[in-house]
RNA sequence: GUGGAUGUAGCUCAAUGGCAGAGCGCCGCACUGUGGAUGCGGUGGUUGAGGGUUCGAUCCCCUUCAUCCACCCCA
């Protein structure tokens, strides 16, 4: 490179005006199912003490993909990478003044030390909606219906992208059935989530290094090829059966292999994954119920899920369901004719601005030509044009640039007539 | 943290141990009251950085930085 700019920092990204587009795109279709389900937007710091996390989190997480580093005055600071421990600490901090169940959402920013790759970058963001205070497997249900119904919401269909369900609980009870201690079972856990991860013989290997015998390796197998599991869980078969009812249970299955990374979770977990397998989890979430009592709070349970904005969009990306961004806000573009015309066009397009349109004005007599190019270029839809002829006959010429039509009428009647065009 | 690849014009990419190229873009003109399309003309480079080998390096070697991809983990 010829020229020596800055570089930006390592994992992030810059959102020029056509990034921007999707990621408030996101942001608006997240609003619009949160808020229908009634829940309420927050947000928390970015800083957070690294004591909020630890224990808590994955230990990956925590140990090797947490920006940790100390302030000037010697505090041990974690940028933060997840919200839920965030939500927990601001629930038990009001906790008595808050009302219970209590439905919160948030879109923000997060930091993971990690090598970037496709569909992973160092600062992502990501949206994050819990119910805390309602420990039914309805509440649940709504999680997951949401879930289903934001993926509906951008265009992604059933054949495209499932939502995966199981029950730690049901898993914990069966893993106990075949003899397991209580303390092997994250590690065993940890197995069966990467089942799919591994080839069959590094993850028989793999099952005997943690100690298994035979008979508990063929009985995990069968587990989780178990595709009528559920039925012995009372939990799922009442979340199953209120999911019915939301009309999106096309969107769901059970899936006896989900079991998730975080240590937190200890009821319902869920992922939703392309059918394709062609990414990572598009999101991932779950029931925890001790949470909040492990920041200082009153126990009281929680169910959320967070998805982060790179791999949905990469999938709506790719499969065209996008709207194009990076256009003007502003449909109308208003020229300058020359530099007598000046101030009658910047007053007559302030007087659209005020009538509530978005008007850009050419600020420099170039020539038209020019100032057509400029509009086209930045997606404006109609051209104003403001010359010595209309000025004196107080008309004004308004071409539609998709059609190239022309025409030219009144100032008087330009506001109704842009309101038609726009 | 581990492994693999790639850095050449604004962008996407060629090329050869001996003058650095194309397409697109950009600018101008045809068209001084009208964009997209077309034609013609023009602008384009410390070949990521540093060092080595060589008469000569964009090419070969070393170092470094950056980016991408996979693993790990996860949104």
């Amino acid at each position: 490179m010829a020229r020596n700019v800055i570089r930006s920092v390592k994992g992030t990204r810059d959102y020029y005006p056509e990034e921007m587009g999707l990621r408030v795109w996101l942001y608006q279709k997240m609003r619009q199912v949160s808020e229908s389900f009634g829940y309420s937007e927050y947000e928390g710091p970015i800083l957070e003490t690294f004591e909020l996390y630890a224990a808590k989190s994955s230990e990956e997480i925590v140990e090797k993909q947490s920006y940790v580093f100390e302030d000037r005055g010697g505090e041990k600071l974690t940028l933060r990478p997840e919200l839920t421990p965030t939500l927990a600490r601001m629930v038990a901090a009001r906790q008595p003044q808050l009302t219970f169940p209590l439905r919160w959402w948030s879109f923000g920013p997060f930091w993971r030390y990690e090598r970037p790759q496709k569909g992973r970058t160092r600062e992502f963001f990501q949206w994050n909606i819990d119910m805390l205070g309602d420990d039914s497997p309805e509440a649940d249900a709504e999680l997951v219906a949401i879930a289903a119904t934001f993926l509906k919401a951008v265009g992604l269909k059933p054949d495209e992208v499932q939502i995966l369900v199981n029950n730690r609980k049901l898993m914990d009870a069966r893993l106990a059935a075949f003899g397991i201690a209580p303390d092997k079972r994250p590690e065993v856990f940890n197995l069966i989530d990467r089942r799919d991860k591994m080839s069959a013989e590094d993850w028989q290997a793999y099952a005997r290094e943690l100690g298994l015998n035979g008979q508990q390796i063929a009985d995990i197998t069968a587990l989780i090829s178990d595709q009528d599991l559920w039925q012995q869980s009372d939990e799922l078969v009442r979340m199953f059966a209120a999911l019915k009812a939301y009309g999106i249970d096309e969107y769901v299955s059970f899936a006896p292999h989900i079991i998730r990374g975080l240590v937190y979770y200890t009821g319902t977990v869920f992922e939703a994954w392309d059918t394709r397998g062609e990414y990572r989890a598009i999101f991932g979430g779950g029931r925890y119920d001790n949470l909040v009592g492990d920041v200082g709070g009153d126990p009281v349970g929680g169910v959320g899920f967070a998805v982060g904005d790179l791999i949905i969009g990469l999938l709506l990306q790719e499969l065209e369901r996008l709207p194009v961004f990076g256009a003007t806000p502003a449909p109308v573009f208003f020229t300058l004719f020359d530099q007598a015309l000046l101030s009658a066009s910047l007053t007559l397009a302030n007087r659209l601005r005020q009538e509530g349109l978005a008007v850009t004005s050419q600020l420099q007599p170039e020539k038209l030509g020019k100032q057509f190019k400029y509009a086209d270029r930045i997606g404006a839809r109609i051209a104003l044009v403001l010359g010595p002829d209309e000025d004196r006959d107080a008309t004004i010429a308004v071409k539609d640039l998709k059609t190239g039509e022309q025409e030219t009428i009144p100032q008087a009647q330009l506001i109704e007539k842009l309101r038609t065009l726009i």
